[in-house]
DNA sequence: ACGACCTGTGCACGAACGTGCAGAAAGGAG
DNA sequence: CTCCTTTCTGCACGTTCGTGCACAGGTCGT
């Protein structure tokens, strides 16, 4: 498709640099209307239009402020409609948390991709932007009882792969190990440490929060990675949900849950090495998850619906 | 206007990152969404919105790829619907060129600007970017008998200093000298050759090309810069027009002219110093200036329009 | 205090746009 | 060559958008 991608950029061009309208376009081309609509569509999809709105924002909206005061970190709050469902919720933060990472992203960049239903949609975002000398790592593992993962964390480490045209490297483990032995061995191997070395070089990190209660719990907690001796052992220890797979408390400490020296992803000390920890989170639900996760300081930039915004502010400063 | 600002950039996001509808933002906002249109324009014309069109062009456009081989430049054809004005083939020409000069500044440019009328078209449509560290100087002398020029170069150099967020350094001299001992005397002064320096660094030279000929004569030939006598000289000495007002015949010499001594503007040979010339270029009286300029070198990236392309293409391999 | 003026907003209408659908063209398999 | 599958294109409709106009709220000068 090359004659495409021609026809469309000269569409590009006359419609949003010469401003003219797609009626004029289609007589020009000799086409329809209707198809050069469907060229510019095209052209945006392609990155070969970029839309890009700069981030002067951070200045202004209260809400994004004060959780800049009160974490550290630089925030970016989503207005979602009220009436939304927590899908529409999901997607528009993913997609702003997607225009976010497109702006972290420079060459060269080792960026190390976490997974989840909150990563799979910010993936389907990405618009494409060839970053040179760009390196994907997976953070952490996703096989499970059941399946090995690797379909799954592949479909998002080669979208986003496919927007930057960036090498993929992945971790081949599971989210779990059943024995900390087990992982203690695994991580003498050196396939597997050369994975952990390029993630410890990673300078953008992007990850969700995993949330243990709540109407939808998510991925990791209902699909077959945990056994009910498990779940009991989680509720004992006050765990709230979890950050790259290490679970974590409310208060933010996670070191001492015996379970996490089973867990692949990188701790938040580890985490807190790389330069640039971008956390997306949708949804009321993930609320203590993400208490979790700021106090622990895993996070550097927070993407985030207003509403989740309100009800952390809540908690960490009652009215 | 601070608050507005911050409301077309919440809207932009909403609009341009997470697709929402204008309607639906107006809702959010409490506003009506002619409102909502307005603060999006707004956002557009502030550089708060930026839409670029990536320039992979240059690959399969024939018209353009002729003129690179023929000339050793780089050149962007700009689609004009074939019944449009003279006005609208300008705008149409200057907003792909506004583009283009948009891709060639970066931190620490200087650009050096010459003045006409598709030079200040061309300044219309810059849209705001702060470049830092950038400096604007004008190119040539733009006094006549009649008018000192400043107001007339200050709204050029302002507009693209105030897009680009450039210091200016203006260029208070005359087109053409009377005298060409003036002008010697002149270039002998500390105040001027400042300003001569500085030219000679830019790195980047933005101009048109004046035509004497034709329906639609140049500024510069219709404006009083000229007296009888002079006019009858051009013509005994075939000039077709100027670059940077330094006059030149279709061949592209310029160097035996007796006024150009008299003349202000850096030389085709001055100017090929600077790395980066974009030549601009909108009506087929102009080809013969044209072509002249391109011949004598003083063009890397040209903008130019289909009709007048294909004349100069005709011009140069007869069919 | 009052009117003249200026800025910004909503309304309403016509213009511009996106997309489901159905038919045409292109590409493959037999 | 023919039939089937897939991709592309134009039509038509409903949606979404830009903007002239008129009015409201605010500012300044007299």
């Amino acid at each position: 498709m090359k004659k495409r991608d021609d026809l469309a950029h000269s569409a590009a061009v006359m419609y949003y640099v010469q401003d003219q309208t797609m009626d004029a376009i289609s007589t020009e081309f000799g086409v329809s209307r209707a198809t050069v609509s469907r060229l510019l569509k095209h052209a945006r999809d392609t990155g070969l239009v970029r839309i890009t709105v700069t981030d002067v924002s951070r200045g202004t909206d209260v809400l994004a402020r004060q959780l800049e005061r009160a974490f550290g970190i630089t925030a970016h709050v989503v207005q979602v409609r009220g009436a939304a469902t927590e899908a529409v919720r999901l997607e528009q933060v993913s997609k702003v948390a997607a225009s976010v990472l497109d702006t972290l992203m420079e060459p060269g960049t080792i960026l190390g991709l976490a997974w989840g239903s909150t990563i799979t949609e910010l993936s389907r975002h990405l618009s494409p932007r060839r970053v040179p000398e760009s390196v994907i790592v997976q953070l952490n593992g996703a096989g499970s009882a059941r399946r090995s993962g690797i379909p799954y964390t592949g479909a998002i480490l080669n979208s986003a792969a496919e927007a930057f045209g960036s090498q993929v490297v992945h971790f081949p483990v599971p989210a779990f190990f059943d024995y900390a032995e087990t992982k203690r061995a695994m991580w003498r191997e050196r396939s597997i440490r050369g994975v952990l070395a390029l993630q410890a070089q990673a300078t953008v990190a992007v990850f969700g929060v995993g949330a243990l209660y709540g109407t939808v719990p998510s991925h990791v907690y209902s699909s077959g990675y945990f056994d009910e001796e498990d779940y009991a052992l989680l509720a004992r220890e006050h765990v709230v949900g979890d950050v790259c797979t290490v679970l974590l408390r409310e208060d933010g400490t996670w070191a001492d849950i015996e379970m996490n020296s089973r867990a692949t992803g990188p701790t938040p000390h580890e985490l807190s090495r790389i330069e640039h920890r971008l956390c997306v989170v949708a949804g009321a639900h993930r609320t203590p998850a993400l208490l979790g996760a700021l106090r622990a300081r895993a996070v550097t930039d927070l993407v985030v619906d207003e509403l989740t915004a309100k009800l952390l502010m809540d908690k960490v400063e009652p009215v």
